[in-house]
DNA sequence: GTAATTCCTCAAGCGCACTTTAGATCAAGA
DNA sequence: TCTTGATCTAAAGTGCGCTTGAGGAATTAC
């Protein structure tokens, strides 16, 4: 159940070992210890190490992604509906992103097509201007929806 | 021409001053300085960190966004050609960020759909298995294309 | 003219995500 | 058995992207 060393799980996830003993002081694996003192994995903290790389990718921090592993189960294999629920919430997540980024990939094409990225009047590149309202910057173009904050503030995602 | 106080930038990308001092270190502005030594920036600056926002968001790092700044005029206004190349560059980005996060949504959702998520057979969360061949870990399902890299190894992008 | 505000430089500090180092212990193959 | 390699802990270090603070000078508002 519990057979596997930090060194087996280093070779099967790619990360170094430190970063597996890091993630382990942020709550992401739990490992048991043998006789000697040494770390003891199942392939369940494979599954939890993989789901840490992607939500990374995503651009989660520690904290975050350890948050939503508390709600799998430590030890025992999650089961499907466990996964099914954290998987779900991060697909939504990923929708968030592709949708952010096609629309600043049609503004970018936009400011191509015209040429007015040069021009004072571009209401993308003048935030002072037309778009003013929109708040400060080239935010209302990044979509202003940072990461770390749309699971605790939704309210943002409108 | 160069009428806009640091505060004036601030106000208007909703950076920090102390960040677009920041920035500068880092090559992304380059302001003049008025008689008593204070910072003064043209509109081509409010452009420039409006860019760098853009492309922090698509993960890009200061010192490349600062490579590619790099063939910007310094103090001119950018032309319709200048920012066309750059634009597109970015762009391209997007493009690949877009099709990176389709493949991810995908994968999730035939693990959704499955339940496979919890199955010792699972090509996706066992990478030791049938996926081996692709690398360790679920770097494949990654994609495994840094940013970092992406611009100076480009034979990665295949 | 004076007070409040903004700006200046330089150095240090911070949060995140790790890595590195040191010294010691544990495990496994010849 | 012995030796080599993997692992252990704890603390310090690294790189990025900034922020904060100190001490002082310039600018702006009244």
């Amino acid at each position: 159940m519990a057979d596997l060393t930090i060194g087996d799980l280093a070779d099967r996830t790619g990360l170094a070992v430190s970063a597996i003993r890091f993630y382990e002081t942020h709550g992401i694996v739990h490992p048991l210890r043998n006789a000697g003192g040494h770390r003891r994995y199942g392939r369940a903290d494979l599954r939890r190490l993989s789901f840490a790389m992607i939500a990374q990718k995503l651009g989660f921090s520690l904290a975050e992604i350890a948050a939503h592993m508390r709600h799998l189960p430590a030890h025992r294999a999650p089961d499907r509906a466990d996964w099914q629920r954290i998987s779900r919430y991060f697909r939504d997540q990923i929708d968030d992103r592709i949708a952010a980024l096609t629309a600043l990939r049609e503004n970018l094409d936009g400011c191509i097509g015209c040429g007015c990225l040069s021009l004072d009047r571009c209401a993308i590149w003048n935030p002072d201007d037309r778009a003013a309202a929109h708040g400060p910057g080239p935010r209302h173009l990044l979509g202003d929806k940072p990461v770390s904050d749309s699971a605790s503030n939704p309210a943002q995602l409108s």
